[in-house]
DNA sequence: ACATTGACCGGTT
DNA sequence: AAACCGGCCAATG
C-alpha cells in the first residue's frame, strides 16, 4: 500500500464518515469495504485518530465490530447518547451499542 | 531489516 | 455473552 493511496483512502473515509445519518453507526470495517480496502480496517481507525475537530466530523459514530467505543475517548459516549443511540455497560463495564438496532443499514 | 503496536475482524469454543 | 485464536497491515522504533 503505498502512501498515495493512504492519502486517497483518508479523503474517502472523510466522506463517508461525513454521510453517517444521525442516531446511526458504522464500524472500521464497514467504511473499509465502503472505501474499496476490506482489509484496513485497523488503519481506518488509526486514521480517525489523528482527525482535527475543526473539521466537525462525526466520528463519535464510528464504533469496532463488537459495538464497543473507541478507547481513549470517553466523550464518545456522551455524544452518542445525545442524538438517541442507547449506550449500555456490559458485564465489565465497558460500553456497547447494539448494533443491530443502530448500524447504518447499507447492501454489502 | 526486524519486532512491536494498534480507535480491527471473523470464526470457533 | 465472552474469551480465545489467527489473520491483517501501515506505522514506528
Amino acid at each position: 500500500m503505498a502512501k498515495t493511496d493512504m492519502q486517497q483512502l483518508r479523503s474517502d473515509i472523510y466522506d463517508i464518515v461525513e454521510q453517517i445519518p444521525r442516531g446511526r453507526v458504522l464500524t472500521y470495517g464497514d467504511i473499509a469495504r465502503l472505501a474499496g480496502y476490506p482489509r484496513l480496517s485497523r488503519q481506518v481507525g488509526h486514521l480517525l485518530s489523528t482527525v482535527s475537530p475543526s473539521l466537525h466530523l462525526p466520528c463519535h459514530r464510528v464504533v469496532n465490530a463488537a459495538g464497543r467505543l473507541a478507547p481513549h475517548w470517553p466523550e464518545q459516549q456522551r455524544l452518542l447518547e445525545a442524538e438517541g443511540v442507547k449506550v449500555e455497560p456490559g458485564k465489565d463495564g465497558t460500553a456497547r451499542v447494539r448494533l443491530k438496532a443502530y448500524r447504518w443499514a447499507l447492501s454489502l
